[in-house]
DNA sequence: CCTTAATGTCAAGTAGGCTTTACAAATGTT
DNA sequence: AACATTTGTAAAGCCTACTTGACATTAAGG
């Protein structure tokens, strides 16, 4: 799986820890999700999507497996 | 939270042991998910999705502090 | 340089998603 | 009533999402 997050973050010009303010989570989270280290839970997934006025499918690209068959 | 999976499932006609395969999850994930015991992760969330032809926004419906604010 | 802001690493702990197995309740069909 | 199918419950275990805290690196500006 692959995420947008951080370019759209820097198309918002807001800091890792403006981010992780308004999403109510410690900006730990944000760097591993940029990173790609662990993927979001639903619920986060979405505040991401709407932060950045997009849909979750939008912001995350799902590969292979991921897909169904 | 709340979902649509069941409500979903029975549009299509199929049992909830022939969605966990579909899914390649337990029989038991589904009843889980079906009766809001957890979350899914945003991997099921999305073939989930993909399964019944349609978005996981559309799919899960998210409430109060699960917005942003 | 020196400082500050922004990003990053590491590690230990908590909570929850998902699995497996086994068994019970409900619904339907003959 | 009897049987099969579908749905449900319970419990133990594994893995990972997320937290906190402390410290390292990079980049920018005075």
């Amino acid at each position: 799986m692959k995420t947008l997050i951080r370019e759209k973050r820097t198309e918002l010009n807001i800091t890792q820890e403006e981010l992780s303010k308004r999403l109510k989570v410690s900006r730990q989270t944000i760097i591993s999700l940029e990173k790609g280290k662990y993927k979001p839970s639903l619920v986060l997934a979405h505040k991401l999507a709407q932060t950045f006025g997009c849909t979750i499918e939008e912001l995350f690209i799902f590969e292979g497996d991921e897909n169904i068959e």
